[in-house]
DNA sequence: GTCTATACATAGATAGAC
DNA sequence: GTCTATCTATGTATAGAC
């Protein structure tokens, strides 16, 4: 019980999002110095304001018409940069689409593990994955959406690497589960069959954000709800006492 | 156990594959008749042989590089079929997807409502509901995953008959949650979210078969594997128990 | 660094021959 | 009923003034 209370106030959403706001602003600073070659703009403060301009307001668009649909003429007009300004700060929209995806694949990954590494026990490293997923994606919805939506349209290269991003997340899951199968934590079940329908249970709150707000669902209350319906597949015994899920390991 | 039998025997892929492929031929045929005011071919035959070919390489072409993407020049080349025949058979780029849109809810809900109501018990009803949807995804994949992936492009009246389609069949597992707990069979949980779960582990099967299939995973396993993860979180007692998942009700 | 103006390609859609 | 040829709009991308 106690260990559940820790983990809980570890994880709290508020907490999370004020880490990940923050380093929103140093997202558009890495991206500026990582792209030098294709960003025309010497200046590092204009160039980072306008990145943030540039992939928020394609992001916003994209998220609603989609990145297809959304002409360079229609992010001029929500953006405010002309043309010619956009076309300083990428070579193509394509490669706009492969800033943002890489991006998001880079902050997802660094965040998860960090947070995954924290964990004290398996049941712990579980409840710290699914809620890390969970609040990360809600602070960064959009990209989320934007990484599974507009896959397609990227270059065979970089859908490998959006692949292979993917089944890294789900192989967190899955040795966490082997793991604890074979310390006798959990039931010995499928491990990657479990591992991806957590994996599609993390990527419902996201894709379908909007149904979720309509009816009140905060993510805590998600996040609560979907660990609660993995440890009453995974868990061995003492499930559905009152009292708490679990607090063994 | 008994009685588990019967439920399997009556879903099996098989059979449910064949019932769908035949009306596949059917719903050209439908959509024909539907669309005379839009269609100006005269000739059923003709037009429902060239309607099949039209939407399957419009499926086809949509699934791997996106509907939006896909040129009607590359529909041409890819169908057999001149620019001018296709305008022979639509209005519009427009009205090509919501053709297709419409017609796969259509046969959504028919074919769901049809097999839920074959259903002797709750649980029963709640097995047939799981399998009919998966192996429906299954054998309309690109349908489905058309329809999620490219809903955006519907007009704001076509977008919300998605939805409302959607909630329907979210709904179908909410009642049969909400009544199983009511009369004691299941455990009383949150129907609303517990539907939406299983929807998003349904979701899963047609956004992901690609990996599924390269891991060698069937329709029938995963379908299966669902319900085992569903039942261990709304059944009342005695899982876990060998011998079978669940036989009262 | 940012803008406007413009080039050039490709998109959806139609007309009219066959 | 189907094709080819063509119209017009819109898309991405660039050049050059400021």
């Amino acid at each position: 019980m106690k260990r559940e209370k820790i983990v809980l106030s570890e994880m709290s959403f508020e907490e999370f999002s004020g880490m990940v706001e923050v380093s929103m602003e140093n997202i558009c600073r890495d991206i500026f110095h990582e792209n030098r070659d294709s960003i025309k703009i010497k200046k590092e403060n204009v160039a980072v304001k306008n990145l943030t301009v540039i992939f928020n307001t394609t992001l916003k668009l994209s998220n609603t018409m989609g990145f297809q649909a959304m002409s360079l003429r229609d992010l001029t007009a929500a953006s405010g940069l002309s043309m010619g300004a956009l076309y300083s700060y990428f070579k193509s929209k394509d490669e706009l689409a492969k800033i943002i995806q890489e991006q998001g694949r880079r902050i997802t990954g660094d965040i998860l593990r960090e947070e995954i590494s924290k964990g004290v026990n398996l049941t712990d490293r579980m409840h710290r994955a699914v809620k890390a997923h969970l609040y990360l994606s809600e602070v960064m919805q959009e990209w989320f959406y934007f990484s599974f939506m507009e896959a397609k349209n990227l270059s065979r290269d970089e859908q490998k690497k959006a692949v292979e991003s993917e089944l890294l997340t789900e192989k967190i899951f899955s040795d966490i589960i082997a793991e604890g199968a074979k310390s006798g934590i959990f039931r010995k079940v499928n491990p990657l069959l479990t591992a991806s329908i957590i994996k599609g249970m993390l990527q419902d709150w996201y894709l379908k954000r909007g149904k979720y707000k309509k009816r009140g669902i905060t993510v805590e209350a998600y996040a609560d709800f979907v660990i609660e319906f993995v440890e009453s597949f995974i868990m061995m015994n003492e499930k559905h006492m009152k009292g708490g899920r679990n607090g063994n390991n």
